[in-house]
RNA sequence: CGGGGUAUGGCGCAGUCCGGUUAGCGUACCUGCUUUGGGAGCAGGGGGUCGUAGGUUCGAAUCCUACUACCCCGACCA
């Protein structure tokens, strides 16, 4: 039982960081605040990778790639840019070292001082709309739809693995436009890409809505977003699609001319996901025996542990498993035989559970005089004999199941987490469990107090928010409908 | 960045208060035999500059100083 973790009931956070370490996701490094993604945590962050990329591709954009370092100036040409984002900049502010003469290793070469220090992109609105200055000129150029993958570094003072690391993997489009409503379209369109990702394929249900101004990103004129329930009631952000208006056209002169001649300035979006999407993956579906991966995201989806005795055991398996590796791998299904001898099947069982695999079959004496296969499920834990000569078709069907169980579980577990108050007593109840829809007067003082007093803040603004007349939660000024409250990650 | 805690074979810990043989335990690792349908058993074996750098002392894992990293609570954070 060496790499047993906590249960989520005793510690949610440390069952997190065990988790996450024991499945081989992820590990601190030697590097303040950095991260390292093992092989397993990065073959599943290659699949969302690719399966976001085709949906970008699929709404028009192309891939392109932009400096790491950006003039510092750069990043004081739009003012609420640069008050969000400066107090989280690495700097690089020289170019060389050198032997120390006193024999102390290596030193910064106090002669090799930068004229302009470069900052360690936090994100790269400023060196994207400073190029896009000379990729446009007239409405013909536009629109421009560009993404990046690409790290970025902010420098946090509390880290925590794939939530809120220094260094992390993301996404990022950019989007230019000739007109205001095909930008917010464009905003709109990216947060239903994103949507449709973490819902379809994550299996993890979302809720779309707009920040307020004080959740805003610096300097969007609107930001949307996606918000998920971990399963401790706790909010995480998700995604979010930012409408940038023409502040950023403004700040860096990105200017066209249009079809009637006239010199106009461009307006813009930027979006984002990044490896935080991991730690929502994790969170929301994985149990205290270890990880639950949605089968549309799992590295291996199936794996097949032949159980026998020394000498001929295993090749008597081996016949009846190779051609049903062979036609799963054409189903396209990925699935991994493990025929290590230097681990007991019990251990492998425990190992492939930490790991999150979706099915598991195993394959023994029994099953080759009964002509099964023992068939085990990760999501409920069930454990059946199903016949050898169906067995391709029915795990193609359960792999389908198992994603289907997994979005159903986390959905329900939402509705049941997701009230509303109707008094502030109600309100700070209700706000410790989950989700709350209540009031809201629609100040920032107000918004401030709520997030004083219970730590709670305004995850989003719905956008299938209904008219309702009522009275803020807090003030008991009048309101014209909830909005998502909830503490967050 | 403020408060608290931790740092000892790969991992988890004891030893530190009150300095003194060869730094110990569990697990993991290596070898052999027996095992193999839920994290195997027995026997033997290897692995440590006790986070880093200084200091006190005849002698430091242990006392003192500084630093670093990680964890928890805050603040901060899209």
């Amino acid at each position: 039982m060496s790499k047993a973790i906590p249960s989520r009931s005793e510690d949610y956070s440390h069952w997190y960081n065990e988790l996450v370490k024991k499945a081989g996701l992820a590990e601190n490094s030697s590097t303040r605040g950095c991260m390292v993604i093992k092989p397993y945590g990065f073959a599943i962050w290659e699949k969302m990778q690719q399966l976001l990329d085709q949906m970008f591709k699929e709404t028009g954009h192309e891939n392109a790639y932009f400096p790491l370092l950006i003039p510092k100036s750069f990043l004081s040409r739009e003012a609420d840019h640069v008050e969000g984002f400066a107090k989280e900049c690495a700097v690089v502010t020289h170019y060389r070292l050198r032997t120390d003469e006193k024999g102390a290793g290596v030193v910064v070469d106090p002669e090799a001082r930068l004229e302009e220090e470069l900052i360690v992109r936090p994100t790269s609105e400023t060196v994207i709309w400073d190029t896009y200055k000379s990729w446009i000129q007239s409405y013909r150029d536009l629109p421009l739809l560009i993404n990046q993958w690409g790290n970025v570094m902010r420098w946090e003072m509390r880290t925590r693995l794939f939530l809120r690391t220094s260094e992390f993997l993301w996404q990022e489009g950019h989007t230019a436009h000739a007109t205001k409503e095909e930008a917010q379209n464009e905003t709109r369109q990216m947060l239903d890409v994103y949507a449709k990702f973490v819902e379809h394929y994550m299996a993890v249900p979302v809720v779309k809505g707009v920040k307020t101004a004080s959740e805003r990103f610096a300097g969007a004129v609107d930001t949307f977003c996606i918000e998920a329930m971990m399963q401790d009631g706790k909010a995480l952000q998700a995604g979010t699609s930012h409408f940038l208006g023409q502040n950023f056209a403004k700040a860096f002169d990105v200017k066209f001319v249009t079809k009637e001649g006239k010199e106009e300035f461009v307006w813009g979006t930027s979006w984002g996901v990044s490896t935080r999407l991991m730690g929502a993956l994790i969170m929301a579906h994985s149990d205290d025996d270890g990880l639950v991966l949605p089968p549309k995201l799992a590295p291996i989806q199936v794996v097949i542990v032949p159980i026998y005795f020394k000498g001929e055991g295993l090749e008597k398996v081996m016949e009846v498993v190779k051609p049903i590796l062979k036609s799963l791998k054409e189903e396209g299904i990925s699935v991994k035989f493990d025929t290590r001898d230097t681990h007991k099947p019990g251990w492998k069982f425990a190992e492939y559970e930490l790991k999150g695999v979706p099915v598991r079959l195993a394959i023994g004496p029994k099953d080759l005089k009964k002509g099964t296969v023992e068939v085990a499920r990760r999501d409920t834990k069930e454990k059946y004999f199903q016949p050898i000569d169906s067995i391709v078709e029915h795990v193609a069907g359960l792999l389908e199941d198992i994603q289907d169980n997994i979005y159903s579980k986390a959905a329900a577990f939402k509705e049941e987490h997701t009230k509303g108050a109707t008094s502030w007593e109600q309100f700070k109840e209700l706000v410790e469990q989950g989700f709350v829809y209540a009031h809201w007067d629609g100040t920032p003082e107000t918004e401030d107090k709520i997030k004083e007093e219970t730590k709670a803040t305004i995850r989003c603004i719905p956008l299938n928010q209904t008219k309702e007349e009522g009275r803020c939660i807090f003030s008991g000024k009048p309101s014209q409908g909830r909005v998502l409250f909830a503490k967050a990650y």
